[in-house]
DNA sequence: CTTCTATAGTTGTGATCGCAACCATCGTAG
DNA sequence: CTACGATGGTTGCGATCACAACTATAGAAG
């Protein structure tokens, strides 16, 4: 039998990834989208903030791996929408405070639960101890691969990865993603 | 103990599934990406093609899950490329064969050696017995979220879902994602 | 044969993403 | 006190993505 070079993409582990993590975004999105007009950087931003309470843009980056430029404009719509407001300076001239409005409680008091349940739905799909071996292979692959998996982990964190960009050989149009 | 309306965002499934498919992903594909020119959609089509032979634009979108622009594009380039060609017709002229050039076997035979190095390296971390159960669980997930597990669901299969598109209302900008 | 609806594939367009560059402030060194 | 490198945050810009609209062909109905 020669070096393997069968590969049934339907069957290639990071595109099964891929293509899960996009539908149960995706899922997940349609409820707040339309109904709450907030999207997925805009939900993980409340979502920071409301179990933090507050912190720095800076912070929010790091802990959701999001780009500080898509954090930087996410947080601009949140505050004219609202949601966000600013919290006061830090002795640090250079960072913001950012906290949840009164109204953005609300938002995210009434996301949480719909997160949490959408999410229940899906472990319940696995019987308990298939749920709980999926999660500690979760854990492990996060580990393995250096994602911080904790707050702690994150402030003694590794910096945000840079992202490489592509092509620029041989093709007109270079890419990414 | 009231209503869970606690969620940290870092132990929160959907955000967890994304960001470690967006790393397996960077990961991967930095292996292609400068050092043979191509991008996820198009080693996407290597892969379908290399394993199919050769099919329709058509074949590949609904068997790649990506939109059918993306793969019109990509498989533009591809055969500027010289990776793909054009297959001559079929009865139904509307559509068009597609498959690899000697050129394009080569670069497949190249990369899936690498990817499902790649694969095998990523199930490592997790002993045989957790990888089983990880994979299981996945083959799950799948299914009830109804995305096609092998060719043979594809044929029956149900078409591409619609993605919603974002946020007409309240805000400036629209998004998506 | 003509008409109407559905499908394969391409192109135009608006939106997002992330990198690079930028501004302002901090902290340290001279 | 001033100079300089580092960091928080914003903005410019190029690239990708997916939806909508379009072209062309297929197939069924009249």
């Amino acid at each position: 039998m020669p070096a393997a070079t069968e590969l049934q993409l339907l069957r290639f582990l990071p595109f099964r990834l891929n293509r899960l993590a996009v539908e149960v975004s995706q899922n997940l999105a349609q409820i707040y989208r339309q109904r709450y007009g907030i999207d997925v950087p805009e939900w993980r931003i409340l979502a920071t903030l409301g179990a933090e309470g507050r912190c720095t843009a800076q912070a929010i980056a790091a802990s959701t791996r999001m780009h500080k430029t898509r954090v930087s404009r996410a947080v601009a719509y949140l505050r004219e929408a609202g949601h966000v407001r600013v919290a006061g300076g830090t002795a640090d001239g250079r960072e913001t405070q950012l906290q949840l409005t009164p109204r953005g409680r609300r938002l995210y008091e009434t996301l949480v639960p719909l997160a949490l349940a959408r999410e229940r739905e899906l472990l319940a799909t696995l019987d308990p101890v298939l749920a709980a071996a999926f999660l500690e292979a979760l854990d492990r692959l996060e580990t393995a691969l250096q994602l911080p998996r904790t707050e702690a982990a994150l402030r003694a964190g590794r910096p945000e990865g840079p992202r490489q960009t592509a092509r620029q050989t041989s093709g007109s149009t270079a890419r990414s993603t």
